[in-house]
DNA sequence: GCCTGGCCTTACAACGTTGCATGACTGAGC
DNA sequence: GCTCAGTCATGCAACGTTGTAAGGCCAGGC
């Protein structure tokens, strides 16, 4: 069996709240009795039991991310981001996976695994604005990615709409006039989808460009192969288009895929820039252009506000960042830059 | 404050014990009695707690699960898997990163963070053999991947030799004669790298083929760019191939790009195979044939052999199990069905 | 009428920890 | 010599749950 505070306490000959004191660096313990103790802790590999502890202090050490699945590079770099910082705040992370779909997120609100951790970072994909009342739960949760709600919710977000607006300068900076977008979301507003279309529409309208609907293809879930599909569906319709801005990656690599197939130069017929750098961007052929949207600062901001919220408890006022982008120049926009 | 038994003794008149006793469906509770407790309890909204249940039962209801990191995408999805078989038997999943570092892999046999879950799934990357004797831990651990250790621990791998064979077996059969390996580590025998090649030279010996050293190349970590590296090696040195089996998929597509732009033809001039399956590989160009090591079933297998392990104590017989693999035919090695 | 035994409910003691209150000792100040 | 403040150590009571043992009640058998 493993030693308890008990245990120590009776090799050491002292009170077993003494050795407590000790474990926790108390004030007004003697160095006598500390190297005492702390020598009958070394004997016996006396380690706190986490489980009493949580249940003296309400505190598990463990925060909970939700996201929709691992499976899709995005998520799964930034968990690997938030396990990172999360370790050097000594804190452990349970991931749960949602598959976007609503109901699923829902339950992730709501479910008994929410005993488990002290805070909840949480990515959402199904729930629709009218779901924001949902968000006002009594355990602190901060939300990861878009700002779909106005909910009384700590946020941690990137500038979706300049980043994108950014993207699609730099198609223009390179004499593109007919840029497609592959990725919409019909009548979406503040999704990802809805925020990055307006940076585009943003910076067609800074250099009098005519908004053209054809160019803009409706896309379901950003994988890859509704980028594939989303090109097929402009190709075929015979859209001109001397450019594109994917809203994601993955749906930029979709897309390159099927414009290889079909013979069209990249980027000398047509330039194309994704969304979020992911590490595949890096290594296609041509490699792709991207907004680098700051992954790894909006993990450890995520990380620290939750931290801090889990601290300071919900009356605190509420808070929102947003990480920096950075446009990623790479192949699939004429720069000449061989990769890995 | 969240409702205790206690609270909902009071409101149903009975002790807290008894609805303990409702709350764990025991035996000798009458139905009046229950119906009375479970008004109350629906009443109150009360909901056991958990930190409070794990002190007496010493159970988290966590596994562990370490790999080297989640940006690698076989990692990310194998993650994913073991995510989902867990929740089907609700069980929670925390994931800690080992970076395949040796020293952070032993940390994560010894760490404080034990104590939060039931058991460890552990997929090893820096740990030599003469490491097995670490494995000998009190806790529940069942080793996933490669079977590096003889240790006495439950172990869910993939059919690595015969998988390697049969890859190899596949380009054979396409009539290629030399073959390049991508990816092996010289000197290592029961690493993955060692079986795959185990399974290369078994292939080479059945067909009477000499085993060329020149093909062979060694590889780092298993990254996209160590791929390319190893690509461009052999092309400097000059060494003659009409196909590559690349001990993964990253490696394979990092190979596969080099190769492209170096104007040589997949799968005309050379064919490649990966092996992995991971998603990626359905979207490259060509898109890319690989191993399926039956990557589901290994995480269904690990998390029930896990959970059985946790249950049944350490006196149980360890067991070995392996998953079913099956190659998977794509444009890179001269099917010709295009992919989205 | 009392004992037996089945059914249902309850009291008590843990699990290992930490917060609070108390107590004992020491030395300084009057 | 007595008080008082500061220093150190301790005991008790919780946190919310479950296992064990015991208690109460009722019907049936002698």
């Amino acid at each position: 069996m493993t030693a308890t505070l008990r245990d120590v306490a009776r090799l050491a000959g002292v009170s077993f709240k003494t050795v407590s004191n000790v474990v926790n660096d108390h004030p007004y313990v003697s160095d006598t009795t500390r190297a005492k103790v702390q020598a009958a802790i070394d004997e016996l590999g006396y380690r706190p039991n986490r489980q009493a502890r949580s249940l003296r202090s309400g505190r598990t050490g463990a925060i909970g991310l939700a996201v929709p699945e691992l499976s899709l590079a995005y998520f799964a770099q930034l968990a690997d981001e938030v396990i990172t910082a999360a370790e050097q705040r000594d804190v452990v992370v349970v991931i749960e996976q949602t598959g976007g779909d609503r109901r699923r997120e829902l339950d992730v609100l709501s479910g008994s695994r929410r005993q488990l951790t002290d805070g909840l970072l949480f990515s959402p994909l199904g729930l629709s604005n009218d779901d924001g009342g949902l968000l006002a739960v009594d355990f602190p949760l901060v939300l990861l990615g878009e700002r779909i709600f106005d909910g009384p919710v700590d946020h941690v977000t990137m500038e979706n709409v300049d980043a994108a607006r950014a993207a699609t300068d730099h198609l223009l900076d390179l004499g593109r006039r007919r840029v497609a977008v592959i990725g919409a979301h019909e009548g979406e507003v503040i999704g990802s989808a809805g925020l990055r279309l307006r940076g585009y529409r943003a910076a067609l309208d800074a250099r009098g460009i005519a908004y053209d609907e054809a160019l803009v293809v409706d896309a379901g879930p950003w994988h890859r192969i509704n980028g594939a599909e989303a090109m097929r569906s402009l190709l075929e319709r015979g859209v001109e288009f001397d450019a594109v801005f994917a809203l994601n990656d993955e749906l930029a690599l979709g897309a390159l895929r099927v414009m290889q197939e079909q013979g069209i130069r990249v980027p000398a017929d047509v330039a194309i820039i994704g969304f979020d750098d992911v590490d595949e961007g890096k290594y296609s052929l041509p490699s792709l252009s991207t907004v680098d949207p700051g992954r790894r600062e909006i993990a450890r901001l995520a990380v620290d506000v939750l931290l801090d919220r889990i601290e300071k408890g919900p009356e605190e006022p509420r808070r929102e960042l947003r990480s920096a982008y950075r446009i990623v120049e790479r192949e699939s926009t004429g720069a000449l830059q061989p990769q890995g």
